[in-house]
RNA sequence: GCGAAAGUAGCUCAGCUGGUAGAGCACGACCUUGCCAAGGUCGGGGUCGCGGGUUCGAAUCCCGUCUUUCGCUCCA
């Protein structure tokens, strides 16, 4: 636990030291949960991007991409469920600990009312047996009628409050009516605040003045809402898919364990829209493909594990999650989740927009059923730091630091280094470099000594070191060092582009 | 949100009971060397998180505040 959690920590402070990850607004403070990417990690980040995007688009014949806007109409968000079941105004009991729906507090406080109300009527009922008049009793009852008033006003300023989201005036309620938790009893209560996992925003263009406009906490309504433009554009016939890649924002409470948990993240979603009632079949067929995707990456299939969902999601009626072995022990990494019919449905009825397919082999037309796959993108990067990240003893008894990026996902795939920097080597580096960096990532550096040099690419996850020497001005070849098994071979300067393309795509 | 810890140079940190800031590494220039983090010379860089108080004098003591990290709580 504790070397693990030194782990973590020496992963950030490598991502930070080598440019990889930095601080969100590091110069003020810092932002808590969010980060930047820096020159090496938005290469590593792209290149993730890339793999994915080649998988799931390019070896698909029956997927496409997308790229939706991040603000969407309001209302997707309610057909989504998102408004509704995130939308609550929460106090905690500062004793107890406890979190409580600040309007529930007060709803209980009337039904405790309306029940004791109610003791008054059955108590009367009784007493005036067959000829009692509830109605009459209701309006006359020096008691209830006082009872009743009260919870009028009290209903009057809690609905109020709500509408308008006068977060003060609840709490103000909650102390008014003397609202002791359940549990501790006491009455020490912190402000009320709304609980959304969703940011808003307002947009002022919206005809019915400023609207509140929210970001995203998902990227797959987008693709939801251009299932109907992508099917009758791209004429695409069921079973077909859609992916894209894109931030999505949740505000959580507490995000934390650096790119793990943030409150802007990345995700890499692709929803694929089968016949009712296959949906199970092509859930299986996607797990398995998104598992091999994950092993073929080059990092051990132990570091990988299914789970499965125990509880479902409103939408889901099937839901695996892979997790990887983080620092912090197995957490999740992807979803695979049937979501049925849930939201296409969702969407015609808030739409009004009829959103079937006619399936002219079954000849006829049903709302198609949904089999997700959500990758977290900064997850994935995580998983490959932590994977990468190794400390070796060398030999000769000193130690190295190097990222053992899988080949084809490092941010640099070459670096051009002169022996020394004179004796026309650099000229002649310079000359390889140039014709290198149209098909890679290069980098070139003549600083330092030549251990140093290759330590720091090491440090970085470069796979290969060119290194010029003055041989090289003689007969054209140069050493290629290996980053993981610091090996050299001496090449001809014609060789370098096929053995390093060659070497690359074999990880794949 | 609650609890705890921390905030001094790019990084890791030192600075004892108050006397106007240091080290190592890193960075820049030059010299020397030349295949796995070499050596030398010179140099740049900090209003010690911020605000207030005590004091002749505060990085140091006191109060407040902000931020971060960790634990709890929460988690579509």
């Amino acid at each position: 636990m504790t070397n693990n959690d030194d782990k973590l920590k020496k992963i950030i402070a490598h991502a930070k030291e080598y440019g990889f990850v930095f601080q969100s607004s590091e110069i003020y403070d810092g932002l808590a949960a969010a980060y930047d990417y820096g020159q090496y990690g938005v290469e590593l980040k792209n290149n993730i991007k890339n793999y994915w995007w080649k998988a799931m688009v390019q070896n698909h014949e029956n997927i496409v991409g997308l790229d939706a806007a991040i603000f969407m109409h309001p209302t997707t968000w309610k057909a989504s469920g998102h408004v509704d079941a995130f939308n609550d105004p929460m106090i905690d009991n500062k004793d107890s600990k406890k979190r409580y729906r600040a309007d529930v507090l007060v709803e209980d406080y009337l039904a405790k009312i309306e029940a004791k109300v109610q003791k008054e009527v059955d108590k009367a009922a009784k007493r005036f047996g067959d000829s009692f008049d509830e109605k009459q009793f209701r309006e006359t009852n020096p008691r209830v009628l006082e009872n009743l008033e009260k919870m009028e006003d009290i209903k009057k300023r809690l609905y109020s409050a709500m509408e308008e989201e006068r977060l003060e005036d609840i709490k103000t309620l909650i102390e008014d009516l003397e609202i002791a938790c359940p549990i501790s009893g006491s009455r020490n209560w912190t402000d009320v605040r709304q609980f959304n996992l969703m940011f808003s925003t307002e947009m002022g263009s919206l005809s019915e003045g400023a609207n509140k406009i929210y970001l995203r906490p998902e990227t797959a309504q987008g693709i939801f809402v251009n299932y109907l433009n992508i099917q009758k554009t791209g004429r695409m016939k069921i079973p077909f898919g859609i992916a894209q890649i894109g931030k999505a924002f949740r505000n959580e409470i507490v995000a934390r364990q650096f790119v793990f948990r943030m409150r802007e993240f990345e995700q890499m979603e692709m929803q694929f829209f089968v016949r009712p009632g296959e949906e199970l079949t092509w859930f299986e067929y996607w797990k398995e493909q998104r598992m091999k995707w994950h092993h073929d990456m080059g990092i051990p299939a132990t570091e990988y594990r299914f789970h499965e969902h125990d509880k479902l999601a409103h939408y889901a009626n099937a839901a695996f999650d892979i997790e990887f072995n983080f620092p912090m022990g197995f957490k999740e990494l992807e979803g695979i989740h049937s979501r049925t019919d849930f939201d296409l449905k969702a969407h015609q009825e808030y739409s009004g927009k009829k959103i079937q397919y006619f399936d002219p082999e079954l000849n006829e037309s049903y709302v198609p059923y949904v089999v997700e796959t959500s990758i977290g993108l900064d997850r994935t990067f995580l998983a490959v730091m932590t994977y990468a990240y190794q400390e070796e003893k060398l030999e000769d008894g000193s130690e190295r630091v190097v990222m053992k990026i899988p080949p084809f996902l490092a941010p640099i795939k070459v670096a051009v280094l002169p022996l020394i920097k004179k004796d026309g080597l650099p000229e002649k580096a310079m000359e390889i470099f140039d014709s290198l960096k149209t098909d890679y990532m290069c980098f070139y550096e003549e600083k330092d000594s030549i251990g140093k040099r290759y330590r720091r690419q090491d440090a970085i996850g470069t796979p290969y070191c060119i290194t010029v020497d003055h041989q090289t001005t003689e007969d054209n070849t140069v050493t290629i060092r290996e980053r993981d098994s610091m090996k050299q071979d001496r090449i001809g300067i014609d060789q370098i582009s096929s053995i390093v393309s060659e070497r690359l795509k074999s990880n794949k």
